[in-house]
DNA sequence: TCTAAATTCTCACATTGTGAAAAAAATTTT
DNA sequence: AAAATTTTTTTCACAATGTGAGAATTTAGA
């Protein structure tokens, strides 16, 4: 230990031979702060209070698993192209960002509760939410949770606007997960999404509540792929036919003028 | 060791001290294959050949330090927030994969060897490279070498288009990198960027071989900002005026139609 | 040229990280 | 519904791993 003292801070079960790992993560993250300019060994090692021994073995295993590069001439760490493969992959996150002003924007419209949902495999995955500000709030779907493509409105306006050979491909392979959800059936699946091809959008079947109406609406990018879904959500009270395209137009038109698109 | 065996394998020095890290980093290459559906502590203890409990080990790191999460009802992990904002940080290459088209096509028609180089810093980075079918090949730059900004063809261009106010302090603060090259100054530098602002690309110089001419060639967006440069390199033979001029019109001509400015 | 600072290498040793094993929880079969 | 099976979580003794003092080497500055 190089500083006695830090010992005592109560690492009760939470550090259990986890000290070199967490040492990695901490200078990978000093790296990345100094990335433009780069990262010396010996500033390294002064920030993350390390010796400098240390600091040399461990950035020499990131820079062997290509997590950072090392410029032998002037003696700068960056971060290295592994690191930005994973970090594309992690790419989920990437779109919340691209669409968190649009959200904000629809909920101040609506008053409503509004999900940004994007396809994972054959899972819907909710990515973002912006709680609506009238009264009676609708039943929350949390950030980070997943339904069968198919199950609630932005879910299946994730897959009812691909081509048809696709579309069931998914509805096929998620059919045994489809009964959880309030006995629902691959055909029930299909027949709204029939139903959604013509209106451009897909409206929900109380899902959760008997009294909360979704709208789910596909995004698309430049070629025309639907890269994500942004649902509305209400009680039934606030969600009759003329309200629903009413939003349906509004998502469109702010989704659009953000350049999110 | 679950596997004697393997302390077989030579790790003269590479491997000294750098087995939890190692397998930390293993572990989360695995978890970004399977990231689409998730993975699960068993199977990726199974497939990293590690015995489960060191696995739950790891993996619990990974999860507090954010570069994976856990979702406690599926018993999936996925790649985490964290690793993605380490990720965008090394965005440079994100610019690799809108030029790689570009870059081939390029190629493709002058038979030279192509590189994608971008301003890190007061560094030029090389990102991305495609090497010429022209037999005479020549002297390689490296995808991730960097040099001081100023350095070679493209490497001036990220600069020479700047206001002069700009130019002038990157030109001075790297001055007393140039002499290692050739033993370049300032001035030299200086006087390129004049001429070269008059043809609107930089020609090299013979940075590395008499006998090898470079063109860079400045890449603006929409906002007539440089964002990278592409240079072309041949031997000196292939690289006359008008070659040079022809290459100046094909990479606008190509950069400019694949939408990728 | 010498001096100072940063980088790289070496090695003895204690700490960290390991994995067997068992408990707890979830899942499937009977 | 109980039993069997698989998967996840926790515990702990121990030695292999990772540590850091220090020395050698390289680089930068005066």
């Amino acid at each position: 230990m190089d500083k006695p003292g830090q010992r005592l801070t109560r690492g009760p079960q939470s550090s259990r031979g986890s000290q070199s790992i967490c040492r990695a993560i901490a200078l990978l993250r000093y790296v990345a702060k100094r990335n433009e300019h780069g990262a010396r060994l010996s500033g390294i090692a002064r920030d993350a209070g390390l010796h400098v021994s240390t600091t040399h073995r461990i950035l020499g295993i990131l820079e062997k698993e290509g997590l950072i590069t090392y410029d032998q001439v002037s003696k700068h760490y960056h971060l290295g192209l592994e690191l930005y493969n994973l970090g594309v992959t992690a790419y989920q996150f990437e779109i919340r960002d691209r669409f968190r002003v649009s959200l904000e924007r629809i909920e101040r419209e609506t008053e409503d509760t509004v999900f940004l949902i994007i396809r994972s495999g054959n899972d819907a995955l909710c990515v973002d939410r912006v709680e609506g500000r009238y009264p009676v709030r609708t039943v929350l779907v949390d950030i980070g949770s997943r339904r069968p493509l198919g199950i609630g409105a932005g879910s299946l306006s994730l897959i009812a606007f691909l081509p048809e050979a696709e579309f069931e491909a998914v509805v096929s392979t998620n059919t045994p997960r489809y009964p959880p959800y309030k006995n629902l059936t691959a055909d029930d699946i299909r027949q709204l999404a029939v139903k959604s091809r013509k209106a451009g959008y897909v409206v929900s079947y109380g899902l959760f509540h008997e009294r909360v109406i979704s709208v789910g609406i596909p995004i698309y990018d430049k070629q025309q792929h639907v890269v994500a879904a942004i649902t509305v959500s209400a009680i039934s009270q606030r969600m009759d036919h003329q309200r629903r395209e009413k939003i349906y137009r509004l998502v469109k038109q702010i989704t659009e003028a953000e350049g999110a698109v």
